[in-house]
DNA sequence: CTTCTGACA
DNA sequence: TGTCAGTA
């Protein structure tokens, strides 16, 4: 099928089906005319790489751990090499959750001095 | 009519 | 991610 076949199937926008290409999750063959043709396996994995991106997982991390079962169940990834990339992706979040925080508390910090200010010029 | 690549009032 | 352009 075609590239219009699987966004229909996947509900995915084509435009998006070719970011996932650039990204290294897809690998469709071609055509004489150079028109991307998918087999039936890559709506299944479609499916996957949305689910992992849902996990909060970068399209990097994906692109390693896609080459294990890729029509397997999902719901996890089938194999123990894949365990390093998906820790190593945790430690990534923790460390942008932990800036988060960071930066939540410079903003309430501003937040309450510019309160407290505005309180005194009131008085 | 469908897809392709590259680009962004 | 959308979308417009100019093709094949």
């Amino acid at each position: 099928m075609r590239i219009g076949e699987l966004e229909r199937l996947t509900g995915v926008p084509r435009r998006l089906l070719r970011y996932y290409e650039e990204q290294g999750l897809l690998h469709p063959e071609r055509d004489s005319s150079g028109y991307r043709v998918y087999t039936g396996e890559q709506v299944a994995l479609v499916g996957r790489i949305r689910e992992l991106l849902a996990a909060g997982l970068n399209t990097e991390t994906i692109r390693g751990l896609l080459p294990c079962a890729p029509d397997a169940e999902p719901g996890f990834i089938p194999c123990s090499r894949s365990l390093e990339p998906l820790n190593a992706n945790l430690m990534e979040m923790d460390a942008q959750i932990a800036a988060l925080v960071h930066r939540r508390e410079r903003l309430a910090g501003l937040k309450d001095a510019t309160e407290a200010r505005l309180e005194r010029q009131r008085a």
